[in-house]
DNA sequence: TTCTTACTTTAAGAAAACATTAAATATTAA
DNA sequence: TTAATATTTAATGTTTTCTTAAAGTAAGAA
């Protein structure tokens, strides 16, 4: 049974956040504060932490990074909860070493999504895709490598490619891929997949990305 | 043409709602308060409810709770609308097994980016189409696949064909054609599916499509 | 045979869908 | 904050796909 530590000083997320992931099947262990955190560690190693960002005295990129400095912890997997506005510790955490994030309010259908598919990295490590043609997709870094040569691509080409990648050949409608990408919440023109995929054709190559009129795209690594 | 059913205590919401998804496609029926609502879906079961949360007498919740505890009505999607995102109430609604929210002020285009994501998580039946004799047809790719040949067809070209190959032998009628790969709303004429039989037959061969005067089309395989 | 109906075929124009570029906004890093 | 990057939109261009019109052909009915 998979340990998850809820890291947070609000009781009441605590206890929501608690309630569905014992549902699930999780066992909880909690703490309301960094420091109480990283004694709950030293008790008893989880396999998971969500960690709010903005937290009195030791904030969560503090805990993460302090985590994550030590080998002993440095699989433990950290899972940053963040206010929408505070796009910037977003980045910070993630270079302080955080596997994922989600954005307050939380859903608790999305964080159990997220906690699942943490577990199954957890799991099974594998973070690169389709090495096997030049193409490497490294969802942990963000960064793609062609030919041994790294592309650093920006979040949203990022996660065009990585999705379309995902299923080489496979044809992507074009709401597909604005749910996938952009989300339902966002609503965005159609052309700005188009520039998306333009920019992603100058970075990678034309013949990568093939467009099917009418539908959407896909990926070919062949031919 | 799916069926959704709008609950809401206010007749602007409904008014609101109801035109944007009648434009789109959708067929609408509506109730004022949770228990009407209870009695439209026995009389019509629809495919998604929106149903507000905040409700004079049964509120959205208990409304959510009633149908998710009837096996029968389970399939039906739910998405509740609610006020603010703070609210716990959302929290309670995922709970008592509803699918998605939306928050008021609810913007018309994301809440029909939700319905179409609602709706194709529904619909999702993944058919696979037979590899006939040397002939497949794929959706996932777009192409037709004739003795290991790919054939890139154009989008109609492809639904025309696909719908032919669907059963051999099989005679089609125009009618049905047009309904099936035109749909019921745009009207073209008649030598438009000609002009598409002739495009498909130079593409795949002359001889597996059939003509059969006065009636229509059929596809086979063998002589 | 001639007429009529229904389909075939070709070509051309219209419409749809995508590509491309530049410019306007957001966002993030320093 | 400012500069640099990202993202989105808007405008325009290009290509592909779709539809229609028109002339032709074949087959059964009159």
């Amino acid at each position: 049974m998979p340990v998850i530590l809820i890291v947070d000083d609000e009781e009441d997320i605590r206890q929501i956040l608690s309630y569905n992931l014992k549902k699930e099947g999780f066992e909880v262990i909690e703490a309301a504060r960094g420091d109480e955190a990283l004694l709950q560690v030293n008790k008893r190693k989880p396999d998971l932490i969500l960690l709010d960002v903005m937290m009195p005295g030791m904030d969560g990129i503090e805990v993460c990074e302090v985590l994550k400095a030590n080998p002993e912890n440095r699989s433990i997997l950290i899972c940053l909860l963040t206010a929408r506005s505070e796009d910037y510790s977003q980045i910070a955490g993630l270079d302080a070493g955080a596997d994922d994030y989600v954005t307050k309010p939380i859903k608790p259908k999305v964080l159990m999504s997220r906690v699942h598919a943490l577990m199954r990295r957890k799991e099974e490590p594998v973070v690169v895709e389709e090495p096997q043609k030049g193409f490497e997709i490294n969802r942990e870094k963000y960064i793609i490598e062609k030919d041994g040569k790294e592309i650093r691509l920006p979040r949203k080409e990022f996660e065009l490619l990585a999705l379309l990648a995902s299923k080489p050949d496979y044809v992507f409608k074009r709401d597909i891929i604005l749910e996938k990408v952009w989300g339902t919440d966002i609503i965005v023109g159609d052309r700005t997949i188009d520039v998306h995929i333009r920019k992603l054709r100058e970075k990678i190559g034309e013949q990568y990305i093939k467009t099917i009129k009418g539908i959407g795209y896909k990926f070919i690594l062949h031919q």
